[in-house]
DNA sequence: CGTTCAGTTGACCATGATCAAGAGTGGTGG
DNA sequence: CCACCACTCTTGATCATGGTCAACTGAACG
């Protein structure tokens, strides 16, 4: 990455078609990626598996990083704690996800990663990683890119607990949770694994527990959503994104278009 | 940035004395900058200044950024409109800080960026830009030291938007610019200059201008903070970051202990 | 001097918090 | 196999933080 061509995504009607694996689906969604790429992301993906179990966490808020873990399969979640106990997440990293590019260059955690469901994770130490660096700036880039849209993510989110209503802020989470799954293959037609509890969207999204549990109940009443034993359903996306005020520009899914059930 | 070297930072009892550049000075928080390292940045601040006057926009969300934007003088926002009107900020860049490097990766802005004050910036185009990128790798690595702190300011206001009481929540934003202003040079001892209407203040704590008012008239009351003709003024830090639950490890302000009247 | 904008104040209201109790579910060990 | 425990979800009653609406003040500015 020592220097930055012109954006190199193309509107190419049908790109190589993805993989299985959630990293190089996911960075897909910036660049196609050239063959020996891919090949250097397959190999990365063959380190072997560190399994976490759920409400371990991965990394506490303080202390130094020491490697880049990628998200394989679960979900986790970054959180803060406040001096009084609460917790506020920030974001639900998935497969795909990267958690977190800033172990080379700021110090100390400032924000913990703790897993929601047992977790699947691989951890690439500096060496791993400045290989794939130096070798092939083009993966540097997509990987600046994940930081960037994650920086968005945090964006939105602002303005999620800032500017929306209970229903709506539910409904919104439920949408990006949605999409950004579709994006990395983990959804299935109109359906996708939904392991948080409702304290873990209360603490998501600044209400609590019992309003969120209201809520969802709003939500399921309406027919927006089916919620039920961890799988969520969304029989109509712009039901959804409706009652949500959700615009997905801010995910920056140059394919969506090509997603089943969204029209942008 | 094409590798990873291990942190540069080393906790120099006292590093070169910072330029009064405010880029420099910021970057400096991170790590001691070479000579011809400055001497490109102060080369790059010698570009001609832009004049962008209160109220008005640098860029709008949808847009396609052609260029980083470095400012220099005043106060700018970064906010978001929902389609109901609500603005919400979710940033004060101030001078020192770039918006945004996504230029060269993310296509589309996912948010504006409006004027508080009059600005004075520095519109840095890809050649600019390229050049410093690929002759001085620890500016590049700097200035994504830059983008992932913004990042940390994110996730703070998440938590100070979702997890704090009206109190805390104002609180926390007057220290946070504090801190930010003082590590850039722009405080005057206890003092430095506010120009944000309490209606900005609403838009970034999610609040109305009327609780605002009330609330600031609270720690006025209680001695925590002066403000008024624009100007801030905080007696007593200690007092201000214990109303506000703050904790500074999120800045990542490396020489925050050389800062006055801050214990970290 | 009138207009505009920020700040201030008061009265009233609503969204969502708090508190408490109970139901359903799954896992564990006796 | 069942009893127990822990956890999540659900529901109702009540409360409070902060929102809404409206009017007024004061300063800045043309």
């Amino acid at each position: 990455m020592s220097t930055f061509p012109a954006d190199p995504r193309t509107p190419s009607a049908e790109p190589a078609f993805t993989s299985a694996n959630p990293l190089i689906r996911r960075l897909e969604e910036y660049t196609d990626l050239s063959l020996p790429a891919r090949h250097a992301l397959e190999k990365l993906s063959q380190l072997p598996v560190q399994r976490i179990q759920a409400k371990r966490d991965l990394i506490r808020q303080g202390e130094t990083p020491r490697q880049v873990y990628l998200i394989c399969k679960g979900w986790a979640c970054r959180y803060k704690l406040l001096p009084d106990g609460i917790r506020q997440i920030v974001d639900f990293p998935i497969p795909g996800d990267l958690c977190d590019l800033n172990v080379y260059i700021l110090s100390r955690m400032d924000h913990s990663i703790g897993a929601i469901t047992d977790l699947e994770v691989i951890e690439i130490g500096s060496d791993e990683f400045d290989a794939i660096a130096t070798e092939r700036t083009e993966i540097m880039r997509a990987l600046w890119w994940q930081e960037l849209v994650c920086k968005s993510y945090h964006r939105e989110w602002i303005v999620n607990i800032g500017a929306r209503n209970a229903l709506q802020r539910v409904a919104h989470l439920l949408c990006e949770m949605f999409l950004r799954l579709e994006s990395v293959g983990e959804t299935d037609g109109y359906s996708c694994a939904f392991p948080l509890t409702q304290q873990d969207i209360a603490d998501a999204t600044g209400l609590t527990a019992v309003h969120v549990n209201r809520t969802l109940q709003q939500l399921r009443r309406s027919g927006a959503i089916q919620l039920e034993q961890r799988t969520l359903t969304i029989p109509d996306m712009q039901v959804l994104k409706d009652i949500g005020l959700f615009n997905p520009d801010y995910l920056h899914l140059a394919r969506l278009h090509r997603h089943l059930n969204v029209k942008g």
